[in-house]
DNA sequence: TTAAATTAAATGTATATACATTAAATTCAA
DNA sequence: TTGAATTTAATGTATATACATTTAATTTAA
């Protein structure tokens, strides 16, 4: 019995949209917390991992910077920095973009590629056990969460 | 139209159950962007918002700072942090706890009240003006949220 | 064609998250 | 009753978020 008023211990709400909200801010952490426990063995972290998908779904066309930014899932993340991180651990390189010298490329290094492989799998199998729902129930709420943000 | 594959220009995903975790991480973010714009000109945070909304629940009822942590919308944050930044601003007093001495007790100030009674009014409408959903579908939102964590 | 405006990335700073460790007080058990 | 184990809060450190500012390169418009 996952409700929410027994996991923060507060009995009601002000209203269903009120709850909607501790609700969503509350299963965030709970994916987030299950998500790092997952990457941690590999030395990266939950948004890590998630640069080096962005990176890979460019099937090794370089992506600038602010392309990877506009990707992120949290638009106020900080690309650049998480480009450097990455780039320390060798699983992205980071090279001047010929057309415009503002412009930065980052390609997903081979090392990077084999990380992704690696845990692909793990993710997979985690996700399907992280969200305790049926097909049906998994679309039903993709279809909501869609439809909140307007 | 507020697709999740638009919004973070992704075509397709692994299955439903990992478009599902995008999602959520991804409305998160959304979420969390609007809460602070809410909170920025009180100079508040949504965690510290949410410490307040815990302490003025007990009613008046000091609070220990492991039963703040345990009530936190994220359990890994850390409310002995959260609470000296509110006790500088003068939302909250911390005095020893009578029975236990390594407890702190914790109670919200008139000041604390004074600005949650501030902003009661336009979080109940900022609310709902992030979720844009019907009664039904906050509602059925609410039910899998709580089913998927299990 | 050059000055102003814009864009891209990096950097600075404050806050928060994630997790380990420490210090003090209390409880438990030999 | 004293030493070991546990509990509570604080603190240390690395990472990430949120937002402002800076620097350099490019575009634009006078």
């Amino acid at each position: 019995m996952g409700k929410i008023e027994d996991a923060i211990q507060q009995r009601e709400f002000k209203d269903p949209y009120n709850k909607a909200v501790v609700n969503l801010l509350y299963t965030h952490s709970y994916l987030v917390t299950a998500q790092s426990a997952l990457f941690k063995p590999c030395d990266i972290s939950p948004e890590q991992y998630n640069v080096l998908r962005i990176l890979r779904g460019q099937n090794g066309q370089p992506t600038t910077v602010s392309s990877i930014q506009d990707r992120m899932l949290n638009k106020m993340s900080n690309a650049s920095r998480l480009v450097e991180k990455l780039k320390t651990k060798g699983m992205v390189r980071r090279e001047e973009c010929p057309t415009d010298r503002r412009q930065v490329d980052v390609v997903i290094t081979e090392k990077g590629i084999q990380l992704l492989q690696s845990l692909e799998r793990q993710v997979e199998i985690a996700n399907r056990e992280f969200i305790n729902l049926d097909k049906d129930e998994v679309n039903q709420l993709n279809f909501l969460l869609d439809k909140l943000r307007g």
